[in-house]
DNA sequence: ACCCTGTAATAATTCGAATTAGCATCTTGA
DNA sequence: TCAAGATGCTAATTCGAATTATTACAGGGT
């Protein structure tokens, strides 16, 4: 196995001193640095020759700065079952990682011996890279507070609550997003709404519901607030506008609706608010939201650029856009 | 900015040396080394105080190893557009690599200044890996030898001729696969042939077309290669059977047939060998071969491991699994 | 008192590159 | 001609952890 090229062989070849090489090689050009040009030639010439790259690994324990970007996830990313979800953000972060001439390292190997992935496992490597983003529904709040902790340079994508201090993240403005799907809701006559979805556990779920009890609170409507609830249910409420948090439980309920011959939205309007942790039907063109997720990809390496640079913790919420579907009418209630 | 804690500051705070905290750490108990027990467990509780973790890159400086493995790919991996095609070798990858304890190292900075994406660009990090993994349809040649003559240790996905000796590369079998569907044809009566695809430029195409020649010959039956052909052009030669090497050709006829009204596979039989640069239709269901994508990267890395190992050259062909379609039928040629 | 044998821990070195202080050597000006 | 300054390079140190060689000490036997 054909031994790695340190400095040391470079400055052999070349007939001048390990030092001379690393300076050569960072063009320092300094006051008090001082290389002639032709000795400058030669080990530029050995070194080109040689395809010799610096260790990165060994540059990295001197300064810091490795130019490489970790990836963290809770799950692998690649199985199809998840790539809808990962891969705009994927997609995102790439974009913006070869912008900023970095590579990106996926923490494939974290797996604890628990089984299910963690951060801090027995063999860290989070360090190797300069700095991380941190991809998935929800974190674990312990790692998540390690991370503070140790002040180790890192954005979320999604919004984070504090952990022992502020979460550097990016996410999207679900309560803002939501409260506007309300006040078209509201502005068509709707005066019954209902939340389906847990609106607990995840930030992303809290901020959805937030924001609709703002909403709700806002324009003096009525607004409950259910985890599940069939359509029958719904309807019996007296509910005339229903914002599914999970897509694919929306498009259930409109699939519902077709079987028992229902007109969506001529007697129950269904807006979806984006969540995708299970795939949904396609032929079901809901009213709502779109996540910005390629978008939250690139600005989150973009945060993570700043705290490697600046050390400050940004945070930021995306806009989502809202996507004109079929699923939202005018409210047909009898008052 | 909470400086990280070292093995020194450990050592410190529990009166020890630093190599104390470093064989406690490792759990060292060979032969040689001894660690009265009160002393472990007074360093064990300030590392369990103090939560630190050994510094990885640090470890790896020592060890002269990274696991990490390299990913390379001549394009971004993430787009949607390519999704489809990468998908596949990247979960293989990822598993594989999650397996062996390796991180993956995406290079995705790897853009040369003439823009292009090329493996030895001016600050090249494909040695930060242990190895790498090389993805894509076709992989420059110069590249390619540089990587060989440098004994970088690599494993391309997909077969590749030599570039200044041989490449260590898991492939599918494309000629054989290409065999089995003439022989299938043949059986079924079909006596006139016809290979419709580049057949030349990657070494993907180049064997399935000697796969085809191979096969007419030793069934000496009739086979004929053009890179494009329509179907009008291919029924006035009275050919019976195309193997086309685009999936989306091969559709692309299916469909033209279907407008004219002619039968598949009553009038010609139609089958695909897998090639997908293109996206194709998902409303025919050619008959054909199915490359075992997943399978590739799997092994890819596996041949890696090695490759890091032994030093050796892996070469390798995986077989690709017979699609029962709706496109292959009887001949209905009158002779 | 002396040597020997365990035992327990540490000093010193290693990995590869970056950096700083400093040593030669050569110019230049007075 | 000699000090002052510029020039060109190198020795030595640093980063953090792992490893090897070595030391220090206690107790037992003679």
């Amino acid at each position: 196995m054909a031994k790695r090229l340190t400095q040391q062989d470079i400055a052999r070849m070349a007939g001048v001193s390990q030092a001379t090489v690393s300076l050569v090689l960072n063009n320092r050009t300094d006051s008090g640095v001082r290389i002639a040009e032709e000795t400058r030639a030669r080990v530029l010439e050995v070194i080109r020759r040689t395809g010799y790259v610096a260790n990165p690994i060994a540059r990295r324990l001197h300064d810091q700065r490795n130019r490489i970007l970790g990836v963290f996830t809770y799950e692998a990313v690649f199985p199809s079952t998840r790539a809808d979800f990962y891969q705009p953000f994927l997609e995102g972060i790439e974009e913006q990682a070869e912008e900023a001439g970095c590579d990106l390292l996926l923490f494939t190997s974290a797996k604890a011996t628990s089984g299910k992935r963690r951060i801090f496992s027995d063999d860290s490597r989070i360090r190797l890279a300069d700095g991380c983003v941190l991809l998935g529904r929800s974190i674990d709040r312990d790692d998540l507070a390690q991370l503070v902790k140790e002040a180790i340079p890192f954005v979320s994508v999604g919004r984070r609550d504090d952990a022992g201090g502020p979460v550097p993240h990016v996410g999207a403005d679900y309560a803002a997003a939501v409260r506007d799907l309300v006040g078209r809701a509201v502005a068509l006559g709707h005066r019954e709404l209902a939340y389906v979805g847990a609106g607990t556990g995840a930030e992303s779920s809290a901020d959805r519901l937030r924001g609709f009890k703002q909403a709700v609170a806002a324009q003096r409507v009525k607004g409950t607030h259910v985890q599940f609830a069939g359509l029958g249910q719904l309807l019996d409420a007296g509910v005339t506008c229903v914002l599914s948090e999970e897509v694919s439980d929306g498009a259930a309920l409109v699939l519902a609706a077709r079987e028992r011959g229902l007109s969506i939205p001529g007697d129950l309007s269904v807006l979806t608010l984006g969540a995708a942790t299970r795939p949904a039907p396609d032929d079901v063109r809901l009213t709502g939201f779109r996540i910005p997720r390629r978008e939250m990809g690139r600005r989150a390496v973009q945060a993570l650029t700043e705290v490697l640079a600046h050390g400050t913790t940004p945070q930021e919420l995306l806009a989502c856009e809202f996507v004109e579907g079929t699923t939202l009418g005018h409210s047909t209630a009898q008052r």
